[in-house]
DNA sequence: CTTATAATTTAGACAAAACTAAAAATATGT
DNA sequence: ACATATTTTTAGTTTTGTCTAAATTATAAG
């Protein structure tokens, strides 16, 4: 696989948790930031490959080998951002960029070894899962902040959005992975949140609240 | 610079050891593992590109901004290496293949943090210097097994061949960086060393002699 | 000095991955 | 149902880095 094959499986593998039914090309095309012809023509190579099913002007659905390929890239991917923030002191919205890269070296020593020296971490730094050597992720159970009950307290889990904009808002406002916080009140003019932290109150707006994970506690 | 323009500097760097007053298309082609006619396009690239300055038929010389390039991308391999052995438990015959992947990733924090998290390291696993963040490298004073006299003991601090069939040749016979030995006899004939070292004597061929850097005790 | 050989460059072609513009298929609205 | 809008594919280029084959320049020999 090249790289630039590597990063459509991987953009394919995390746009079938949202189209199940399969990957339009505009969808691809978007996430990839390039056009829909250079979607189609990667599409078509890649079913050549049995990476993936196509049916023309109906989208793409991986296979098994093309799921595994997809899943291997995001154990990388995961286990290099835990390096970066554990090892050498890269903070959470920094080392995304850096992975993209890391995550396209091929070898199994260095991947194994690399999860055995991090002490095989289960979580990277956005709370997202690392699948294991076969590929098994530890399903995490979580809600997002817009959907949680007021009057209860839970620990933040993780982030949907990763952007290095979203992250700094987070740190500015001392929420990470681990934070408590307890629903205070939600507004429903505008879907805004009051939330309790431990020893702040504040209000998130609903663009925050759809990108924040938690967990009851 | 893309990955194949960062090789071809290195590859030139390394010839210009050999050849200070020019290095040649053929030369920069062998080294390469590709053809004379691909390494014509891609020295007038860098020469375009002011990394090397190029007259037709006589050669390719690095320019200050190429030599600082291709030192740039040495330090990084070499730090690798060391993370390699030092953390993931590779052997020093494993590591070059990985390196040459992670040479290429172009992050200045990553290499600088990288660096610190394995404490400024100055060799790497095969002895080689690793160029500091300005570029230094740390001269290292060191013969040739080939030319060590007989009766002096030394240490070894470095091989030139890096192929992983020398390397175990070694590990097999024990010897590595830091080991010390005694020359006991040179035979005229073939060029072939007897050594002692701490708990056994052995005879090398002049093609071992010549790859193994010793350094006076 | 002329010729043979070797090294180097040029010319033309190719594969990968992108693009633009145009054509074809599908989806939508009345 | 049918015209229109949207999505997707196809056709034809471009760039990077490679190749083969041919032409050019340098080097060596007689
Ligand atoms: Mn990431
Ligand atoms: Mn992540
Ligand atoms: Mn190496
Ligand atoms: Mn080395």
């Amino acid at each position: 696989m090249t790289l630039a094959e590597e990063n459509y499986l991987k953009a394919i593998y995390h746009l079938e948790q949202q189209f199940p039914k399969g990957v339009s090309t505009n969808a691809l095309a978007e996430e990839m930031k390039t056009k829909a012809s250079s979607a189609t023509d990667m599409v078509k190579k890649l079913a050549e490959k049995d990476m993936l099913t196509h049916i023309p002007y109906q989208g793409a659905t991986l296979s098994e080998a093309g799921r595994g390929y997809a899943v291997k890239v995001i154990r990388r991917h995961r286990l290099w951002e835990v390096f970066l923030v554990e090892k050498l002191n890269f903070s959470w919205d920094e080392v995304h960029e850096v992975a993209e890269h890391l995550e396209h070296i091929n070898s199994d020593k260095l991947i194994d070894e690399l999860d055995a020296f991090l002490e095989f971490p289960i979580y990277d730094p956005h709370g997202d899962p690392i699948p294991d050597k076969q590929g098994h992720f530890k399903h995490i159970e979580k809600i997002v902040l817009a959907k949680a009950e007021v009057g209860s307290t839970y620990k933040c889990v993780g982030v949907d959005d990763t952007s290095s904009k979203f992250l700094k808002y987070l740190d500015s406002n001392a929420i990470g992975l681990g934070t408590i916080m307890t629903i205070k009140h939600k507004e429903p003019f505008d879907n805004s949140i009051k939330i309790a932290l431990e020893h702040s109150e504040m209000v998130v707006s609903q663009s925050v609240a759809k990108n924040l994970y938690l967990k009851k506690v």
